[in-house]
DNA sequence: GAAGATAGTGATTGGCCACTAACTTTGAAT
DNA sequence: ATTCAAAGTTAGTGGCCAATCACTATCTTC
């Protein structure tokens, strides 16, 4: 049970990522993480300058945890083949609901950070979002409507995940063909 | 300054839409509604059992809110006319983000009450939802494909206003042209 | 096997916050 | 004018939680 420093932060990020997604940002106790990762709840404060860097450890994983997903997906593909592989990549996320919940948690996270005066953290986030969003658009060949389209698909999946609508409810309907062929 | 516990209520609501939308539900505290309304905190008790229930009528408020917007902008159009008529209010709606962060608080704070077993509120959040959604279909000519494309890019837009890309950033192309011709 | 470093804990604290209880003010009808 | 109800306040409580401090246990290297 005992591992390096390194060791332990990433198992408090992966830990991390599960109670920030459920409970955002706020709502989640740093003792709800310690406990997760079986540690005690101020030797988080040894691993991370505090919560607020363990949330962004969390969010940055998030991000790249995604594209490794869509990476994977669409690997050796281009163009409209790519766009389909990671959308149903995205589709297989759905059962991850953490996953997609720890985006939701940042993006509102980022809002109030905004809101209260605290822009470098939506820079940052901005930068991290951006990348993803680049990455993507050049896998499926470069087109900003196209890629635009993907990522609003993406949102609204999460919103449904979100909401709670079970897979067989009449409001997925849309996505079962993907946001193929009509282009 | 003295009102009818309704017209308090009333104000109340509009106050919580922007302290929640802000800081979301565990971020918010009832003090700073209390402030805003320019009443004592304790009396929010008094019109309302709990925050959460002041949560919950914020919440719906926001929903009736959109509505309204849409349907204001498509009144007397149909089909394709109405889709851009309610877009383009959409991306209005972009100047007043307490209104469309407000959303998303509702999503992320209804996965949070049923990640700790709440299902009610998750249930008529999804009503809630559901009805907005089915008055748009309804509207715009009934296409389920159509439907979810236009909250698709909705989504989508709340998330950009959540990370506070500037309305002149390159990752708002795609929105210049709402979803227009191409089907 | 001693010594220094690294991993980890228990106890605590100061601040915030939802909610309660008990009391006061205001308005309007009688 | 008096009264009664509705509107509103001040003071307080108990619980939670991020962060700190002082301490212990376990490796590693010589």
């Amino acid at each position: 049970m005992r591992m390096s420093a390194e060791e332990r932060r990433e198992s408090v990020v992966r830990a991390a990522m599960i109670e920030f997604a459920r409970g955002g940002y706020r709502g989640t106790s740093t003792e709800a993480i310690a406990r997760r990762v079986g540690v005690s709840q101020p030797y988080l404060f040894r691993l991370f300058p505090g919560k607020q860097a363990i949330f962004e450890a969390a969010a940055e994983r998030c991000v790249e945890e995604t594209w490794r997903v869509f990476d994977e997906a669409s690997a050796g593909l281009t163009g409209e083949a790519a766009a389909e592989a990671m959308s149903g990549a995205y589709m297989g996320l759905v059962e991850d609901r953490d996953q997609l919940m720890m985006q939701m948690q940042l993006y509102v996270s980022v809002f109030a950070a905004r809101a209260s005066g605290e822009e470098e953290i939506g820079e940052s986030a901005r930068r991290l979002w951006e990348g993803l969003f680049e990455r993507v658009r050049i896998r499926i060949g470069g087109d900003m409507r196209d890629t635009t389209q993907f990522f609003a698909h993406g949102m609204l999946i999460n919103t449904l995940v979100a909401l709670g609508f079970p897979p067989d409810h009449r409001i997925w309907t849309g996505f079962d063909d993907k946001c193929d062929k009509a282009e």
